[in-house]
DNA sequence: CCTATTCGTTAGAACTACTAACGTTCATGT
DNA sequence: ACATGAACGTTAGTAGTTCTAACGAATAGG
């Protein structure tokens, strides 16, 4: 194994340990950077992170149940009732009994929530430009395509037990 | 601005609203993930993420007040306090008031603090090459330069009001 | 000396990720 | 028909992270 420092990601002659452990505190850095960038900017408008993602889904893939919709959405079925509520209440989604299955509620977007849906999307376009900024587009893709690919390794991991 | 769908990252045909706001989310859940893994890994050594990094800063730049210390670990000074708390108790670290300004505590790492060191840092390069398996090794240097660029940025940014 | 600043410390807020359990409703098998 | 078990939405709560505010003690500067 004399190549393998070749192999590693700490290739530099500089920081001997400092590199070292630094993948998932540089990813966790980033993540808590854009998080705040992102909920600031959300934060503005009222919003919170999961609101776009909920209404995101139902346009793209219309109404469902809430378990449905913690599925595609990533969320946990019990965070999501809290979002829904405050959508609901607000008159951007509509939360009904499904006749067909009475345990099931039936969460439809309404034009209210396009809206609302179009404005978050201006406003989170704007924080994703600005976090990417110092990226041209050929890198941004590139660094889209590779946290996807560590992103879906983890997920799959993690289903597979 | 014919040219801007080119300037995007989500310039496939396919997932209209779904890759929009992504990069914030990408990096969060990607950063959520990581967490978890190197949390998990760390819990069964009995330690948290904050431990390596703090031993690891005094290895590398030498004994420090818990000010200086905070600055160089981006630990903020109230959260350092309970992770000295447990390395100084363990008798990973010394702390002892500094002659020259009472105000200070000096942070010096002993020797057990070097080979618990050396331990967290064997436990999170395991934790790294799982996190990153799926690259090769040119793609985790790509995907860090990357991160490196976004998290300098955002981190630059935020120093300058 | 008086004032401002720095130090370590405590307390706590806001948020995220995650688990457990509950009553209700449905599906299955006998 | 009915018992068992699973899925549904919901509530509650835990643990961890990030970040702010304010305090007494110690120091520095005018």
């Amino acid at each position: 194994m004399e190549t393998d420092d070749d192999l590693r990601f700490d290739h530099g002659e500089a920081t001997p340990e400092r590199l070292k452990g630094q993948f998932s505190r540089l990813v966790g850095k980033t993540a808590a950077q854009t998080r705040r960038v992102a909920g600031d900017a959300l934060r503005a408008v009222g919003a919170r992170k999961d609101d776009f993602v909920v209404l995101a889904v139902l346009a793209e893939s219309g109404p469902a149940s809430q378990a449905v919709l913690a599925g595609r959405t990533q969320i946990y079925k019990s965070d999501l009732v809290a979002v829904l509520n405050e959508l609901a209440e607000r008159g951007w989604v509509l939360r009904a009994p499904d006749p067909e299955d009475r345990r099931r509620n039936v969460v439809t977007l309404t034009d209210d929530g396009r809206r609302r849906l179009a404005e978050l999307d201006g406003v989170l376009d704007g924080v994703n430009e600005h976090i990417m900024s110092p990226l041209d587009a050929a890198e941004r893709t590139q660094l889209f395509a590779l946290l996807g690919r560590v992103n879906a390794h983890l997920a799959g991991a993690a289903e597979e037990s």
